[in-house]
This record gives structure tokens, sequence and C-alpha cells, in this order.
DNA sequence: CATCTGGCTGCAAGCGCTTACCCTTAACGC
DNA sequence: GCGTTAAGGGTAAGCGCTTGCAGCCAGATG
């Protein structure tokens, strides 16, 4: 910024010391301005278009007023909501988000992490579907230790690892809800387009419908299991393959379930261009809600998630907001379900807060499952 | 930050004075350091987990290394399409960006501006559909010009105006050419949700269509226009009307067109629930041709816009990215289409990049017709 | 052997702001 | 009238880093 104002040039102009004009301009704890002199100041800063220069308040104050959030596509629809979440909080917070796009590449990811900690974001939120490369995880892991040993805060999206501060969505729950719903309705043999093999969210939505499944009766267990990329076309391509495979037209599968909403509306489309019925002939269910997919026809089943409000639940946690509302009884953590987090308008999910021994906190968020006409009742 | 390790442990541990600390980390232009001695500080500037600090250094420096980017709602897909855009773009400058949501409302949208100024952003890049409020435009306006007064600079996607450097998607062209193709097809009676009065793209898109349409036969002009938000909801809504004032099973309106896809998607919504069959009854078209929305059925008729492209050519467009290969002839400004901008792989649409002689620089980014399903030729 | 020339280092002066601390002034109580 | 205290204002010391300038030590040159 070459030829920006300065608070010197508003102290001189209103014929003031230097701290006289911080205090006019951004207040004290300790001092007070006289009211006079203050409009004086102001009125000089307003007409010389003074802003302070945060990056200069960060130094003195020790602290700055940076948030960064870290996503691996923020086109991506599950994400943005996410990033949504965050920046509303974030926005409450008085905190500006720095946002990094990892394009789903770990080594992005651990650079941004390391961008953040140089710029000393006051804390950072990831959201992603971590892969469960040991290695990676592990220099992850110890680049946000370094973070937080430098002061800063961290917390996690989706995925419970790492001993950091986390917003689980509860896939496993939600998976082994979807599944029983679906043999309620009368569903009886199943495939599962399980997404890239590694990939935590996509295993837990894939191990909580089968589980649920077989608990039902062994018999139930996925005929087919086909993993693919985690996206529209992995769906696609996915679903080719399981129309290769099976018949799904004579009913030898007779519900398709896809670990999220692209791939599912992925899947959909292979199945029109094979001249597959969705609905009619093979039930097809999602995971997520995807707000720009809930009019797809026919309306694609599939779990509910907060997204929005797991954003801003993982910001309130990284920032230390106090969700936990101490209750009896709970051996070596507590379990509350907060109440007025303030972010009331973003779901009607209230998370159940788990904190550890270690001071490691969960919230643990839960999908609802949504059933429409893609899986409609079997006769 | 409280305890972050400081370029002052690093170089007290390692046995040198800060200057050569700091220029065997972060390089020189003028001075180099013996390799051994460099060698000695990297390492334990790596052993203490040393990151300099960002904000410092754009103090010393005098110049930051933040992007901002407002936008409306990052959660909405076309937004966060030309986010990932700026992500990408800003990478590539070594860039990090800090993400505004106005949430749509102008009063956020100049409270960022301020934000960004303060945090002495290197350039502000702004998304949006600008209202016509002349005040709120004003507003803007100036707190724009007062930010570049202070040395940053300005994009803007899509909303030529105010004398700042501008990527401009050609609404009027992509909607001309889409009522063209509509006509072509078998379309004679047209509706129009116009999405909200003063909206600056929907006016273009409405302009633009309904131009088209009377300039191939005045009878052609729109016999329903309806206004209603730009959103999904508001579609709906609209079509809803729109059920309510006509007949579309009879033909008395055999297409209609929503100036955005979302509210293509709602109307289709509206009208699978009155029981009007998309396609058969009557055609629908939207505009943007989101990413998401490509496999809704029946497929939706719209105009493909290079949101991410335009994201990034902001970007370098703020960046000061000399984007004119100069050309010979045009009076008042230059007309060019650069070659191998960078970002490639964002589209193929190149833009037209055209300098006034104010030095303002306008990019125009046209956008493709595609016809699918929802407008099948009418026989 | 004295003088230069380079190549490295270190010193110290900021960058724009906050804030502890000191000083002046004025109001107050005895 | 004098000591006390409160309140407002100024001075200056940083915050963590970069960088112009000066200093220092070879090795080269005359």
């Amino acid at each position: 910024m070459p030829s920006a104002v300065t608070l010197a040039d508003v102290a001189h102009a209103a014929g003031v010391s230097l701290a006289t004009a911080s205090r006019a301009i951004n207040g004290s704890a300790t001092r007070t301005v006289r009211p006079e002199l203050r409009e004086r100041v102001l009125a000089v800063a307003a007409e010389l278009n003074y802003l302070p220069n945060a990056n200069a308040q960060a130094m003195a104050r020790g602290r700055t007023t940076a948030l960064g959030l870290i996503v691996h596509d923020i086109a991506d629809p599950y994400f943005s909501a996410i990033a949504a979440g965050v920046t509303a909080a974030a926005d409450e917070a008085d905190l500006m988000v720095t946002l990094g796009n990892t394009e789903h590449d770990p080594a992005r990811e651990l650079a941004l992490v390391g961008v953040l900690h140089r710029q000393r974001a006051r804390a950072i939120v990831i959201a992603g579907g971590r892969h469960d490369d040991p290695h990676k995880r592990e220099e992850l892991r110890s680049a946000l230790a370094a973070y937080r040993a430098g002061g800063g805060s961290v917390a996690m999206v989706s995925q419970p690892v790492l001993g950091m501060d986390t917003v689980a969505i509860d896939n496993t729950a939600g998976a082994a809800e979807l599944a029983r719903e679906l043999v309620d309705r009368g569903y009886r043999s199943f495939a599962i387009l399980a997404g890239p093999p590694g990939h935590l969210t996509a295993q837990e939505r894939f191990d909580g419908f089968t589980q649920a499944l077989t608990d039902r009766d062994p018999a139930l267990c996925p005929q087919h299991v086909i993993t693919s990329e985690f996206t529209r076309d992995g769906g696609y391509q996915a679903m080719r393959e399981l129309i290769d495979q099976a018949d799904l037209t004579g009913g030898e599968v007779d519900a398709v379930f896809a670990v999220n909403d692209v791939m599912a509306v992925g899947a959909m489309a292979a199945a029109r261009e094979a001249g597959v019925r969705v609905g009619a002939d093979v039930g097809v269910a999602g995971f997520d809600d995807i707000a720009t997919l809930r009019d797809v026809t026919p309306g694609l089943s599939t779990v509910q998630v907060p997204l929005h409000h797991a954003g801003a639940l993982a910001t309130q946690l990284a920032l230390g907001a106090d969700l936990d509302t101490p209750e009896e009884g709970v051996p070596s953590g507590r379990e509350t379900t907060p109440e007025g987090t303030g972010s009331a308008a973003t779901g009607a999910t209230a998370p159940t807060v788990h904190t550890g021994p270690d001071g490691v906190r969960v919230a643990r968020l839960s999908g609802t499952v949504v059933l429409r006409d893609s899986t409609p009742p079997r006769t």
C-alpha cells in the first residue's frame, strides 16, 4: 500500500498526539478522550478516509483478526455450504476469513496450514474428507501442532482424528438409519457406490449402511460394492459398472446407495442413459441433502446433514466458545447439548458436545433421513 | 499469537544477526548469505518450527499478500464457482484470499470493502449482481475509490459500472442467442421469470431475450413477465403465479425463460407439482449452466457461463496482469483476445479485453447456449 | 607492504499502531 | 491553602520483520 493514510497523518491534521488519535479512533479500555477532542479526531479521520492498518494493529496488539478456512473444493456445494456457516460465525466474532482451496491435494493442504500459520490466523477450520494415508495425516497433524504451539487453535469438520477439536457428522448413524428406512420400505437387495477406498467419510457411510443391513438380517448384506471417485462422475462411472454387473431392471438389485448426493445424481444420470428407471426399476439414495439438488427428479432420498451449522459450530469450537453445558455423571468426559448457540438459524439439530479428558472436544451432529421418490415404497 | 517463534529466536539460536537470518530465510535481492551459514540458519528454523510472521513482513515490506473476494452468497453455486476461479488465480500469484459474504446486504458489502481496506489487501474482487439503487452504488463506488487511493486495486465480476476494471458476462448476447435458438426450435409464446426489478444481471438477460424475440418478430414479444427473487424459491413462486395466470398445458405459453438456473429449477418443481410437464407441455430454460444442475431431468436448456474463468480473469485484472495484446486501429480503446492467460484449463472462451481511454479495462466473456430436453424441438 | 576490491555480516532505522507510564491540570476534601 | 486524586494528554518503547549503510576480512593488485 503505497500512499495510504496513516494514523500519524490524522493525528497531525487534528493537532493531537498519536496516542490520543489512537484512543479516539479505536477506543481504549483504560483511557478516555474528551468528547469534543474525539469528535475532532473522528472528523479528520473521516475526511481523510483514514482506515487503520489491520496489519499494524495486529502487530501492536499481538493478535490478528483472521480466521483460516481450508476446504477441498469451494465449488463443491458440500464445502460451500460449510464455508457459508464459517463466514457467518466468523463475522459474528469480527474476524475475516481467509479461504484456502486444496483442490484435493494433501500437499496443498499442508502448505495452506503453513500459510495460515504465517499469517498468525487466530484459528483454522479444516473441512474435508480426510484420506487415511497415515503419512500425510501425520504431516498434517504435526503442522497443526506447530501452529497450535504458536498460539493458534484448530477445529476440524467431519474428521475426528488428530486429537483436535472436531465437529463430527454422524455418518455412521445417518447411513444406518437410511438403511433401515429402506428396508422398511421393502428394499431387499442392495448395491453400494462406495466412493474411493481410504476416504474416511465414504467409509463411515458405507460401514453404517452395511452394518445396519446385516444387523437386520445377514441376508440383506449388499451384493455389489463399487468404488470410484467421490464425485458426480465417480457416481456415474460406478453406476455404469454396476449396470454391467447386475440386472437392475430385473430386481437383482433393487436399491443403490451412493455415499453422497452428487454421486447419486451421477448414478441417476447413468441409469437414465441405460434405460433403468430410478424409482420404478431401482431405488437410489444419496447422502448430504445438497440444497441445489433437492429438486431433481425423482426426488433423491438422502440424509440431510446440517452443513451450514457444522461450519458455524466448528468456528465456534476453534474460537473456544463455551459450548459445554456441564452435566453430571459422565465418567471421562461430558455430554451436553448446548442451547442458544447464537446460530440458531442454521439448523434444528442440536449438537452433542463431548469433552474428552485430554480437553479435545467433539461436537457430534446427526443427520436426518429424508425419503423422496427415488426410493418409493416397494410393493 | 502468544508464544510464537520469532526470527530473533532463530537468529539467536543459530548465532547470527537478525539481518543474516532474515536474508537466509527469505532471500534478498541485494545480499547473499554464505551457503554454509544459510544451511545452519535454515536448519535451526526448521527445528524450531519457525514460520515468518506475515503481518510483520507486510509491515516491513509495505505490501501485503492478501487478496479480497466479496460475494453475495458463497453457498450459491454461481458464486462458489467464481470463488474457485479466484482462489486458483490468487494462488498462482502467491496471495491468500480473504472471503467476504455479503448475504445480499449492500451495507455488509460496504463494510467488507472497509475491512479489506484496513487489511490493506492488494486487490479486491467483487462478484455480484449489482442492484441499481444509485445511492448504494455511489457509496460503494466511493469506498472503492478510497481504497484505490490507498494503493489498492479493484476488479468486478459481472457489473460494468463504477469505472472499475470489470469482467463482464455478456448476458444480453447470451440471452438473445438462447431466444433465437428457442424460436428456431419452434417456440412461439414466451413467459419470462424476470427476477427482481432493479437487478442488473436479471435485467440484461431479460432485455437480451426480449429484444431478440421482438427483433425476430414483434408478435413474439413475451406475454407474461413475472418478477420475483433471484433464487430457487423465487423461481418456484413465479412459476406458480404464471400457472395461475396462464394455461401452460394448453399452449397459451409454450416456453418459460427463467433468468437463472436455480430459478428455472424452482420453476420446474412448481410445474411438476401443478401437473405441467416440462418439455412436453411447456419448455423451460435457464441461464448459467450450474454444474450441479446438469443432471436434472429433463435436462435444463441454459446458457453456459464460464464462471471459474471469470473469477480467475477478474483476479488477474485486479492484479494488473497484462491482458492486452495491443492491436491496431481501434479508436478509443483496444480490443484484444489474449492467449495463454495461464488459466487455460478454466474454459475455452477467450475474453475480449477492451481498454477504455480512461484506463478502465473490461474483459467480456460470452456464454454458450446449451439446449437440452427441457426445450425439445416443438413439432 | 600498502591499497583496493568484493563478498559477507551486523547495526539500526523504520513500517503503523498500541499502551505502559509520566506529566499537567483541575476538582475536591479537610 | 495544601495535599489528594482523577482525568486527559503526551512520550516513547515496543510488536517482528526488512533493508540501507557501514564495517570487516580475505585475496588481489601495484
